[in-house]
RNA sequence: GUGGGCGUAGCUCAGUCGGUCAGAGCGCCAGACUGUGGAUCUGGAGGCCGUGGGUUCGAAACCCAUCGCCCACCCCA
């Protein structure tokens, strides 16, 4: 093969595209019932925009960005994610003096020069919902209900969502303080690449996932412990507002987002069992995330979900791939009855019933075979012989039954 | 970025100690007294055996490199 596909992508053929036109179709439904507009924006942004949205000390602004210059010398990025994207977008089309909040949706491919493996790719999809402009917590509860709905449209069981709170920069100053107080003195017990977060991200040593770094974090001050009245307060609420909506979650005390902008509520969505890839979702609140890509202080909340790792637990739960659609009709011809065939298709059509002909010209059992084959309920046969009666012959392949019918009704006994 | 496995027809794969090994099944196309399907039979098309070097009289097979795919780690979705 002279040209393969880039790494970590993939051609979704009908057969597999079938299964997510469901997806998105659920999606869709469920946005429209929860009150989310659908929101598109670029594939491609400035790479500032991810540097300050997504954050400086991240994987994906360290080392995971499709980012190259365009001729005018713009340094320009394929989105990585699609939270960043959207707040410029709010604040871009002047969404924030809208009446608040607003609340958006999207679908749609992102990119991260990441190493591919089973349900991860360099270019992959997500479906995420932001909310703008409401602190209230009956709002984080609304976004994790709004996801793990999703999952149960679908059919996908056995889901975890796990939960926290990691404050506000008030309170997390004082963590910050106890976690250096903790962890300094055990720096040499602590991997790589937790002795360099130690200085800059102290959070981020308590999801570490070695067990060295477990071991050292065991005793550790945690967010919960140090949470100032309001945070705590406000995740109560959080707590609260998804019992009232039969949401079970399990609290994860050392679930984290490390980032400055984001605030309080932490959540993932995981599928137990699956190793390190287990994450199928997560989100939280962001309260400085609109400041942070200069804005006014406007409060934000949302997720964002993998599609490709939900459509591995569709097939895998919910069995299998889907067919492509049938044809129902096809039309077949015989002897020198093609004009009659062309116009008797189009009529077809153009009243719904999805029909279909062939192009090569072959032997009428030749046509048939490919009827049979491509799963049509009905043949229509034209031939010369019927067409001096006016008629055609219509053949029902699940039967394997004809009759002859007049050409002027045979739209009409199809269409149905 | 790190580690492991694998790269032979469109697909799934055989190819034994290097010497008619370029193959099978499925799929595709065609035919079986030429206007009728999914069965059967027959035939056909289709492969620089991932790529580039090397070893050898001779390599799909052995060695090196490279690219790609898969899986795992890191991290995420």
């Amino acid at each position: 093969m002279l040209i393969s596909r880039p790494r970590g992508t993939s051609d979704l053929l009908p057969h597999a595209t079938a299964g997510w036109q469901r997806v998105e179709a659920v999606i869709r439904d469920l946005c429209r019932v929860y009150g989310y507009g659908e929101i598109r924006t670029p594939l491609f942004e400035s790479t500032e925009l991810f540097q300050r949205g997504v954050g400086e000390g991240t994987d994906i602004v360290e080392k995971e960005m499709y980012t190259f210059t365009d001729k005018g010398g713009r340094s320009l990025t394929l989105r990585p994610e699609g939270t960043a994207p959207a707040t410029r977008a709010y604040l871009e089309n002047g969404l924030h003096t809208a009446p608040q909040p607003v609340k958006l949706y999207y679908v749609g491919p992102m990119f991260r020069h990441d190493r591919p493996q089973a349900g991860r790719y360099r270019q992959f999809h997500q479906f995420g919902v932001e909310i703008f402009g409401a602190a209230d917590p009956a709002a984080d509860a609304e976004v994790i209900a709004l996801a793990m709905h999703f999952f149960e449209r679908l059919g996908i069981a056995g889901l975890e969502l796990h939960l926290n709170s990691v404050g506000c920069p008030g309170c997390r100053a004082v963590l910050r303080a106890k976690l250096a107080d903790h962890f300094g003195p055990r720096a040499g017990e602590l991997c790589a690449n937790c002795k360099s977060r130690l200085g800059k991200n102290p959070l981020r040593l308590l999801d570490c996932k070695e067990e060295q770094c477990r071991a050292a974090g065991r005793e550790a001050p945690v967010p919960a412990d140090y949470l100032c009245a309001e945070c705590g307060g406000h995740f109560e609420r959080v707590r609260r507002n998804l019992e009232l909506l039969e949401v079970s979650f399990r609290l994860n005390p050392c679930l984290v987002r490390g980032l400055d902008y984001y605030t309080r509520t932490a959540f993932e969505i995981l599928v137990p069992g699956r190793g390190a890839q287990d994450a199928v979702g997560g989100g939280g609140r962001y309260d400085g995330l609109v400041g942070a890509i200069g804005g006014p202080a406007v409060p934000g909340v949302g997720f964002a979900l993998g599609l490709e790792r939900t459509l591995l637990l569709v097939s895998k739960q919910a069995g299998g791939e889907e067919p492509p659609p049938d044809p129902v009709v096809f039309v077949a011809t015989a002897g020198e009855t093609e004009e009659t065939a062309t116009v008797l298709l189009a009529r077809l059509r153009a009243v719904g019933v999805p029909a279909d002909r062939e192009y090569a010209g072959r032997s009428l059992k030749a046509q048939m075979k490919y009827a049979a084959k491509r799963g049509a309920r009905w043949v229509v046969i034209v031939g010369e012989d019927e067409l001096e009666a006016g008629e055609v012959t219509l053949r029902d392949m699940g039967a394997g039954l004809q009759v002859r019918v007049s050409l002027g009704e045979v739209v009409e006994r199809l269409r149905s």
